[in-house]
DNA sequence: CTTGGATTTGATAGTAATTATCCCGATTAT
DNA sequence: ATAATCGGGATAATTACTATCAAATCCAAG
């Protein structure tokens, strides 16, 4: 581990909206939730934050969703089911699976692996009708 | 299969750069270069045509690199290995693995599985020193 | 408690990727 | 041929993110 970030109110605030969170949130809706409680927090801030959080590995940055970087409290592997329409993310267990083989890696150091799952949730499911196609 | 899209000549050029390219590229790569050949292509264009080709299913967006979207000719099922340094994506076999449990899939219909692997390639693990950092 | 240095904050300007708009020209249907 | 549709090019607008920097804050030493 790299040295202990200093706790500040902004971050402590910041970490509290994320401790538990399972919403996978952008910056931008951390920073509106945040914000309703501590007015003086800063967009400057979040980014940085989340560039403190990342370096400690204490928050994941997740590049599933093209549109905005999302954040995910949970660092032990796991991996995600995406909703293509309504971009909720969801975390599921990482069920470890076979390795490709080792010719394909060749020379490469693995650091982490990661499994996106993209589909349709429920709720989505309906709202596209599911057989009548919208 | 949606409706065919109509070919033109500018379609053609971005199809003819992306057939069997391997590196990925980003709209903006695939204008830098197609530009060179068609200098009447315009950046809105390749947008355009990247967004009727996803339609399709003629090419991937891939949102593996969270600075930019990446696309990818290749749409049969496959992984990728993600330098972290250099951003350089590369295809592996989609080597089938374990499906999470059908109660954490519950409700949803997965449309497709992605595994994205991050290290670092040969090449940015020797500029790392590898041992000596940098 | 005060000083001093380092770090963090917050406002804002800047950048880069992507999307929207608008109009023209080409193509298609009638 | 005419009207409607679609694609293309230029460019403006939007959006997410990064950089900059003065002022506030924190920590250690005295």
């Amino acid at each position: 581990m790299e040295k202990k970030i200093k706790m500040t109110p902004q971050r402590a605030a910041i970490m509290e909206y994320l401790d538990g969170n399972m919403s996978h949130p952008s910056a931008d809706e951390i920073y509106t939730e945040v914000h309703k409680m501590y007015p003086m927090m800063s967009f400057a801030t979040v980014y940085n934050t989340l560039d403190a959080l990342k370096k400690q590995n204490m928050v994941w940055e997740l590049s599933v969703d093209g549109d905005r970087r999302r954040y995910d409290p949970r660092t032990e592997p796991h991996d995600h089911l995406v909703c293509v329409d309504c971009r909720s993310i969801k975390d599921i267990g990482h069920n470890g699976h076979k390795c490709p083989s080792g010719d394909e890696l060749k020379g490469y150091m693995i650091l982490r692996e990661h499994v996106e799952y993209f589909g349709l949730c429920p709720k989505c499911q309906r709202k596209r009708g599911m057989g009548g196609d919208g």
